[in-house]
DNA sequence: CCACAAAAATGACGTGCCGTCAATTTCTGT
DNA sequence: ACAGAAATTGACGGCACGTCATTTTTGTGG
């Protein structure tokens, strides 16, 4: 039985090393939250772990690189979000509205409980990052298909897909800096003006 | 006369300061053109000019910061051609598409003639840097005249602010992708897009 | 025109971080 | 239990940073 227990091929060895990764990653989540990414270093994030100095670069080559798997890490965890929502839309507009509010609920989870302001807790995020472009391919996609369907007019989804991203990353910051953050409100905001422009926006108030 | 010839007190002491705080703003931008921000050292720039390593210091108090006189001067730079299309905009559809050509040829002529593509060249221009809060500020306040006018519906100015930089950043790097850049479209889906939504961006072809 | 003080430039130096690597420890299969 | 593979360790060389005592340049008053 002994052999077959573990239905995973996880050895010790497997384990270890899997554990080692995550420590690290959630070290690192810490520190640069706390330092900032250029203050911290790789020695700040290892001493947040059970490791010695050396090991840290068996996991990754560098800072940047551990950074941007904090960075895919999100976006992996976004993406069936993102499907989900796209799966149970009752059509376009659904779609869009429900993509906008999972989009700001997510980003608002992932800064709470952290220890320094939003605007220098993200230092690298940008839209040409690797993970940025798996949730641009994404959205395209969606984008493509509404417009296949004649549920959206056959405008260039490119242009349509970057512009969407620009406002959700826009405005993300700032509905988080209002107190409660302002999902819901930024997520029509957000719907109104790309389905009907500055008519289709909530008025204020 | 010799003592009223220079009007402005320029002595030969504060000209080869400004002359040397300019020589290593040229130099610092071809390096980080060449090299991008995290490769480049203060050394490579210093090299680009006739001075010493330790003179850096005199005018920078580090790569950081020279980089971010580089983005303010950017900046600078812009916000009068905002203000020139504002002043000679008739009405608010013709100052939001002005705008946009403005930002979208601005950052064309900034990105000509360097080296390296466009993703890796700007590293750290986000929207919470010093230099984007001025021109967010400048958005703003357009926006909130227009709303006050009477020229466009009273929506949340904060929010359409951040969307209008959202997009145009986006939009941005993604016109520029294409060749020849695509001023004139991005900014007529930009206009469209905020003024009436899907149904006012372009048809595509 | 000179001498003297203030300002700026210089580059050698101390410090700290990075990434490597030979030695050591831990694991796996037989 | 043992041999070989895999992973860990921390000391080390190298590099870039930013400082500072020294030297050079500039401005000023006699």
């Amino acid at each position: 039985m002994s052999d077959t227990a573990e239905l995973e091929p996880i050895g010790k060895r497997e384990k270890t090393k899997a554990a080692n990764r995550a420590a690290i990653l959630v070290a690192a989540r810490r520190v640069f939250a706390q330092l900032g990414y250029e203050a911290a270093t790789v020695r700040d994030i290892i001493r947040g772990t059970e490791l010695a100095s050396g090991t840290f670069y068996n996991y990754f080559r560098s800072k940047e690189e551990v950074f941007e798997a904090l960075a895919d890490d999100s976006a992996r965890r976004f993406r069936p979000i993102l499907r989900l929502a796209r799966a149970h839309a009752r059509g376009f507009e659904d779609y869009l509205h429900s993509a906008f509010i999972a989009y700001f609920r997510f980003i608002a989870e992932e800064n709470e409980d952290e220890g320094r302001p939003i605007d220098e807790r993200r230092p690298h995020v940008r839209s040409d990052t690797p993970e940025m472009i798996t949730v641009y391919q994404e959205v395209r996609q969606s984008l493509e298909d509404a417009i296949a369907h004649g549920d959206a007019p056959d405008v260039d989804a490119d242009y349509l897909a970057h512009a969407c991203i620009g406002i959700a990353q826009e405005l993300g910051p700032a509905m988080l800096r209002r107190s409660p953050p302002d999902i819901d409100n930024a997520a029509a905001f957000a719907t109104g003006l790309i389905l009907k422009g500055l008519e289709g926006a909530p008025r204020k108030k």
